[in-house]
DNA sequence: TGGGACCATATGGGCGTCAATGGGAGAAGC
DNA sequence: GCTTCTCCCATTGACGCCCATATGGTCCCA
């Protein structure tokens, strides 16, 4: 698996680290990448943090606006200025720092959450709203998957 | 048999480990598949279970929409976060971890039914109810197909 | 047609491995 | 000199793999 799926819940210990679930590790290291880049997300309380083919993500969506709008100086504000670089110790942790924890709401655990090309970090029951909510949106619109 | 078909139940033991009904295996195994995706379902409190195809499905649905918006963003949390991976032991059982218990309401046994491309999990007493339900349903629409 | 052997599936439990976690000590920065 | 970060090692608990047992059904043969 080469990309990031499904989710994990890991605790914060008393240093502030927490552990990266090993099934991303995997996915990172496949990359060949030490370190990470993260940000805070546009649509929800999370932060998002993935190498540096997220920056590309990003800039392709910037790219999809017109580069002097509104919208793409924010998103360039947020996304270069705004991000801050993590290392993983040996153990594959990484530090919860209050960039972190200021934007999501995150206190003792992480639910780390995978979305693909990246994953975020999220406060537990902060996502388990979202994916409610999210399903109940679903509904409404009456599209079904299948 | 390279579909799923019917339905069966099994009792979980004391580990939390359920088999897989044989038939099911078989499904499985013809397609290759070791690891498999489950999410919970947009309208049942069941769990979907299936191969990486049944991933692809809504990646392609996820494709036809802006890639950015909101609508793809709540879809992406569901899919590629709110998912998880099922390993199948040597006899072909699986881990029943709190993640499918609490969306199922799963206890003591599970039930599985086939869903043609893919099975789901239920609770059996809970996919008793479905299925009268569903019939109740149909009768009220005299017979009609959808 | 009844009994028995055989086979496949389902189920139960022991054990090793690895991921997650906790804590200590050295190194670097304030 | 004190704090903060990084690396290293220890612990533990969950999960995956293995082997053993039970149970029900089918086939064969008397």
């Amino acid at each position: 698996m080469n990309r990031f799926l499904s989710h994990a819940t890991n605790r914060i210990d008393a240093k502030g680290r927490v552990s990266v679930p090993s099934a991303f590790r995997a996915a990172v290291s496949e990359a060949g990448v030490r370190e990470l880049y993260c940000f805070q997300d546009f649509v929800f309380p999370a932060v998002s943090v993935g190498g540096p083919e997220l920056l590309d993500r990003f800039e392709r969506q910037m790219a999809a606006e017109d580069p002097f709008s509104d919208a793409a100086n924010q998103m360039s504000l947020l996304v270069h200025g705004g991000g801050v670089f993590v290392k993983l110790d040996p153990e594959g942790r990484l530090m919860v720092t209050d960039f972190i924890r200021d934007f999501t709401g995150i206190s003792t655990d992480v639910t780390f959450v995978g979305r693909g090309d990246h994953f975020q970090l999220w406060e537990p029951r902060a996502f388990a709203r979202a994916q409610v909510e999210a399903r109940e949106r679903r509904k409404q619109r009456g599209l079904r998957p299948e």
